[in-house]
RNA sequence: GGUGAUGUAGCUCAGUUGGUUAGAGCGGCGGACUCAUAACCCGCAGGUCGGUGGUUCAAAUCCACCCAUCACCA
């Protein structure tokens, strides 16, 4: 297999349709279609899907709160999700739902054919169930006493005080957040996957590049402990899909979400005639497949879903990329604190382009947290994007306007200077692919402190004021003009507006890594506008207020 | 409680397989310039690398324990 010529799709976590996207999603999503734009503008063949998760207990019982049907809430926040996600240029070729036919069918398939193969077992297990509210409850759904530290009032199955975990027929004094009723434990027939037929394969696919050494050393818990079987069955009443061959019973939420990543793809093949749902899924496929999630969800995706797909007869995903978590001002973001941004909220007042920056300054490929320092991110897009980037163009540009009528010259001044910018391109290509976004950034701004100086240098304002050397400066603000066109072909995936206002200001076709080989020359361009402004930090401060008042 | 990750200058972060006086950007201070969105250029000052103990000729880098933060525990 070429790696360099086969298809990629690549996904994202799927929010959860129960609330808005904010801040922490755009982590993920910036951080997955900062790669695929990679991917694209290398001329790869890359689709891009995500879409809602829209099924479980909590969007079903919200949803009863709200008085309106969990379907309905399910279609507002998909809407919603697709409006804020695309303000911020994430660009997902299909951005669909779990509660879709496409993803029944599929999840039904799925259930068959582990059935045929034997990994589906059922047995009856007991459970904490609310005789008031008529349902079976979720351990997050009961509260009480800590059984090992006495603390009050704690989730039924783990004490944020003193960090035990428990079951919850362990907590004292147990009571459903539902009714206040104390839950009683009942009977009933759950459906089980047989997660531990597939341990040998799982110790494989994660040994061999399917996920970061970090993320193995992690699952090594697993193995270590054994993995036991899956409980992929939940009771009625349950928004999701219906198990087949039963009259009350649903499919597990988390076996579903990820199912709709093939159901949004599936969506996206019945759409166009270019796409071959069975090529990118059929055991021994020859595309690539990337899943983009974030730490907390590792176990599902390393765990039970490869075995889910082997089981079912689905090729296994090349690789699943974690990310860690975002802070704000250095502390997990919290409404109370006035730090829980909602991207709405976050575009009333402040660029998406600066967003999307900043996180890749901050990105690498590991599972670290990344912290969004209000003030660091004034600076820092301040300095390095309007400072030393657009500050390139903004220089050199009047003169060219005024002196040259917008007329670039035929050569470079400096075509050293050129080949040192574009030979950068090896180095900061792997940083991409290998999602090391924050060396990327570090190695581009370094370059663009090297255009300034360039500049500084050859000082075109003294060159200009000399009848003998004024025509000196229409080629060093060309060159000046193409070091700043390398640099946003290498932030193009990071800035797409940006990259689109430099082919304007150039009268160039779109950007792509290919370009890199030929400058631009001899050519007009348009009179320089500013191409982004300097965040205003008062911009900051009103979102920050706004944000502290009681909605 | 268990497992994993993280803890380096005021702030945000780099530091490859342990090896000369621990680096960058921002901020601060000083200088220079005036083309540019008070931007840019040059220079300076800042750190006992979370703590304790250990291995080594030599540790931010390896080992042990401890502390703090984040995540997970089907």
């Amino acid at each position: 297999m070429d790696k360099h010529t086969s298809k990629i799709l690549v996904t994202s976590g799927l929010p959860y349709a129960n609330g808005p996207i904010h801040l922490g999603h755009l982590v993920e999503y910036i951080q997955t279609d900062i790669w695929v734009r990679f991917q694209r503008l290398r001329g790869r063949d890359c689709i891009f899907v995500c879409g809602s998760d829209a099924h479980g207990t909590p969007i079903m019982l919200q949803a009863r709160e709200e008085g309106i049907s969990a379907e309905e809430m399910v279609v507002t926040y998909q809407q919603e999700h697709q409006r804020d996600l695309g303000r911020f240029m994430v660009e997902f070729d299909n951005f669909y739902t779990t509660h879709s036919e496409e993803n029944r069918e599929l999840v039904e398939e799925i259930y068959h054919r582990l059935t045929e193969r034997n990994l589906i077992e059922r047995r009856v297990i007991e459970q904490a169930y609310d005789e008031e509210a008529g349902m079976f409850l979720p351990d997050r759904f009961i509260r009480g006493t800590c059984p090992v530290c006495g603390a009050e009032d704690q989730y039924g199955d783990s004490c944020e005080v003193c960090g035990a975990t428990y079951s919850p027929g362990e907590i004292r004094d147990p009571k459903s957040i539902l009714s206040g009723a104390p839950p009683v434990l009942k009977e009933s027939e759950h459906v089980f996957f047989r997660l531990g037929e597939f341990e040998a394969m799982l110790k494989n696919w994660t040994a061999n590049g399917a996920v970061d050494t970090g993320v193995a050393r992690k699952l090594d818990e697993w193995f270590d402990a054994g993995l036991r079987d899956w409980d992929i069955s939940r009771d009625a009443p349950y928004f999701g899909f219906q198990i087949p061959d039963t009259e009350d019973k649903f499919f597990y939420v988390w076996l579903d979400a990820p199912v709709g990543y093939l159901a949004s793809f599936k969506n996206l093949c019945d759409s166009r005639t270019d796409l071959n749902f069975e090529e990118y899924f059929e055991p021994g496929s020859q595309t690539e497949l990337y899943h983009f999630i974030g730490k907390d969800i590792i176990y599902f995706h390393a765990l039970f879903w490869p075995a889910v797909l082997e089981g079912a007869k689905y090729r296994l995903p090349t690789a699943i990329f974690a990310h860690g978590f975002l802070t704000v001002n250095g502390q997990k973001m919290s409404k109370s604190r006035g730090t829980f941004i909602s991207a709405a909220a976050y575009l009333e007042h402040l660029d998406p382009e600066y967003l999307r920056y900043y996180y890749a300054v901050k990105l690498g490929s590991g599972i670290e947290d990344i912290d969004l320092n209000l003030d660091d991110f004034v600076a820092r897009t301040n300095s390095d994007l309007v400072g030393k980037l657009v500050n390139i163009a903004s220089r050199c540009a009047g003169f060219i306007s005024k002196n040259f009528d917008g007329r670039l010259s035929d050569q470079l001044e400096n075509p050293a200077l050129q080949e040192e910018f574009v030979n950068a391109a090896v180095s900061i290509e792997a940083c991409y692919e290998h999602r090391q976004y924050s060396k990327a950034t570090r190695e581009i701004m370094k370059l663009a402190d090297r255009a300034n100086q360039y500049i500084d240098e050859r000082k075109p304002w003294v060159l200009a004021r000399n009848e003998k050397t004024a025509a000196e400066v229409q080629n060093v603000c060309t060159q000046g003009l193409n070091l700043f066109r390398v640099l946003m072909i290498y932030l193009k995936p990071v800035l797409p507006e940006l990259a689109k206002k430099t082919e304007e200001f150039l009268g160039i076709d779109a950007l792509s890594w290919a370009d890199l080989a030929e400058p631009v020359l001899g050519r007009s361009i348009q009179p320089y506008r500013p191409m982004m402004l300097r965040v205003d930090d008062k911009a900051v401060s009103a979102l920050v207020e706004a944000l502290q008042e009681p909605a």
